[in-house]
DNA sequence: TGTACATCAGTGAACGCGCGTTCACTGATGTAC
DNA sequence: TGTACATCAGTGAACGCGCGTTCACTGATGTAC
């Protein structure tokens, strides 16, 4: 690999590296390319040899996102024998990842993209990726579901853990502390699982 | 009231119209000031003689549609005798509503206000109300909750049915037929309820 | 190894456009007598 | 009822700014001989 590569390889991950810093510290609303490249300590126009536009350098760092979500989930997931304490072990976790990294992990959910635009299909395989942490201990308690409604069913479930978490961290409706919340997760689980 | 009150408030109704027409049509993230006043037959200006800004005018839509949804809710859940079934009947008829009036819907969850600005307590209060209609239902079945935790169940039970209806609405992930959503939400409340 | 030329990543000023908000103006409505 | 004046809702052109994206340029790296 030449100097050249080699630069615009490093250029390229120091931009993702400064568009994740500004995501996580600002939100996803706030993210400017100027910021980003400045951070970068590269031109402005530089961004655009790097990556097609901003919207495909924030699909990059969801990317990074749903990795770190996925590697959150693993750890905390995998060697639970008892099914139901693996779910509730995972929502846990889930709630965990929202709460330590807020604006990268609302970005994930936020960002759009233009009319016409869709997302690339590798990003989209990222996000099914973390039903299949779910499907698993989810097979061990609904043994009579085949392949196809355990997807719908660890689907179903990751929407209401998501919906309970994601509502906790807005500021709609009573905002509840920590320990009421997990509690509440963790009691919604037990239910749901058993 | 003098011709010109008269013409004013008219004038403020026909704006809040043609904005709502506007966000259940193209949605709140193309809801442009111009096209509103266009539509409702006056000059540009005039929207800021009628609303404090477009912010003002949104949270007034966003009321409309919460008043929607608290009707459709109300005439879903009200009779029905078996707490369970109530609950059932609420989750479902969000479900609709949510269907029926995608954008209007989204609009609520969606809209955030600028740094600094905060909602009127007026309008948290809409959303807030939303809580009442679970939390009767919810009181049967959990008759061990006082007051307050009752208030924070019923808000977990909602964000859960929430996040069921509003994945379903996105196209991340696998999207479900009308049919397999219903019957997974009903699954669902009979689970957390029983 | 050295020289001459080609390439193209990086540059940053400039473009372009969208769009919320303002403001000086005007004419219909309201008020005083 | 009629007249003279005051008010202010409605007007829409213009402001202002934010910000993604482009593009002509340049100098370091790569290539040919």
């Amino acid at each position: 690999m030449g100097k050249r590569e080699a630069a615009h390889k490093l250029l390229t991950e120091k931009l993702l590296t400064a568009a994740i810093l500004r995501v996580e510290k600002s939100g996803l609303e706030h993210l400017r390319a100027r910021d980003i490249t400045n951070d970068a300590g590269c031109a402005l126009g530089t961004l655009y040899k790097c990556y097609a536009d901003l919207d495909d350098l924030i699909i990059h760092v969801n990317s990074k996102t749903l990795g770190l979500m996925k590697k959150a989930l693993g750890d905390a997931g995998t060697d639970v024998a008892d099914p139901v304490e693996a779910l509730k072990a995972l929502a846990i976790a889930y709630l965990d990842f929202a709460v330590e990294n807020k604006n990268l992990w609302s970005a994930v959910f936020k960002h759009r993209l233009h009319e016409g635009q869709s997302t690339p299909e590798w990003h989209r395989m990222e996000n099914m990726a973390l039903l299949d942490l779910i499907a698993k201990p989810m097979s061990a308690i609904n043994t009579d579901l085949d392949e196809q409604q355990l997807q719908v069913r660890s689907r179903t479930y990751f929407a209401a853990v998501h919906g309970i978490v994601s509502i906790s961290l807005q500021d709609r409706f009573i905002s509840l502390s920590g320990d009421v919340l997990r509690s509440e997760l963790e009691h919604f689980v037990e239910r749901l699982a058993n």
